[in-house]
DNA sequence: TTTACTGTACCGTCTGGACGGTTTACATTC
DNA sequence: GAATGTAAACCGTCCAGACGGTACAGTAAA
């Protein structure tokens, strides 16, 4: 009965991600939440009353790690570009799976995923920004970022790609 | 009975990419995709014998899409650069649709879909390494129009990250 | 006659959700 | 300190509707 970290309810809301994640929406079932956090689906119903306070409840904590994320990145010691660029790319957190999850959401047409997402969007360019002060590269540098995120979410790995990254930044000055 | 200019086939397989992009795979049940096309359940299965038929359909017919944008890159007038980051925004056209739809499937784990899109990135990526000789800044380009890209299909839309982009790259000689 | 459908009636499985228990931890009362 | 109460944290089962798919009878044009 020990070794189990996580309380239920983020057990539950790890399983929903993870299985958004590898799996798409469709695979993302009630059942299959349940079954994957190892709770009986009574058990996920008494945690959150329905499918959409699932959503709620992952969006919520994304929001929370999102303001974690943000403030890491303005106090880097590499800068928040490199910080930006290097944790563009899936490595694996619980941040990223989150944020790949709400992007899987969001694309069902739902509005609080897109509502979340578009708010990180904001925070990250105004580190950005507020450190290069320079819009154009700003907004540059967070569509390779958001480039690298997207081909790592779709299998479409390039594995030098933050290398060349550096490289053209190096050029620019911006790193 | 005239001003339909498509055929049949064709319009179920618009229907089904419409439903994934507008919708998500979720919604984009066979039923709705009948419903869509305005074509019974039965005609649809004519055409597509499964759903699975409707996803090769779909794929085969972005290959050779893909294969014409190729062409229209390597020939266009202000280069494959322009081109190519320009028609990384979502212009609503039949390619675009069809290559977001195809983003859809490969995210339920469909190798298929992954393939496909795997392919037309390295056919874009080749016009472009063609064309400027330089890896790192063909990446990184590449890189952009994936931002370019993910943004307009998550809804993130930012109306001035092309000119953003232009002005950066214009400072690299890319442009 | 073949091709290209429409329309209806099904079937088995999956899905979100409702509901009625059960166990455990802890506080309250006598 | 034994008896009682209560709320949290579940489990297991059931259900209506949706889903992918099948089957088939009929229609209308080429």
């Amino acid at each position: 009965m020990a070794a189990q970290e996580r309380n239920t309810r983020d057990r539950l809301l790890d399983a929903f991600e993870k299985l958004l994640v590898t799996a798409g929406s469709r695979a993302a079932t009630l059942d299959a939440v349940a079954a994957e956090a190892q709770v009986s689906k009574g058990g996920l119903l008494y945690h959150f009353h329905s499918k959409d306070q699932l959503v709620d409840g992952m969006l919520t904590r994304l929001r929370e790690q999102g303001r974690a994320d943000v403030e890491k990145m303005r106090t880097a010691k590499k800068g928040p570009v490199d910080f930006y660029l290097t944790t563009s790319i899936n490595t694996g957190s619980d941040f990223d799976r989150a944020l790949i999850a709400a992007g899987r959401i969001a694309q069902e047409n739902d509005s609080r995923a897109s509502d979340a997402l578009g708010d990180l969007r904001e925070w990250w360019f105004a580190v950005l920004l507020d450190h290069l002060q320079d819009e154009s590269l700003a907004r540059t540098i967070q569509l390779i970022g958001d480039g690298l995120y997207f081909d790592d979410t779709t299998g479409l790995n390039e594995k030098n790609a933050l290398k060349h990254v550096r490289d053209v930044l190096t050029r620019l000055g911006a790193l």
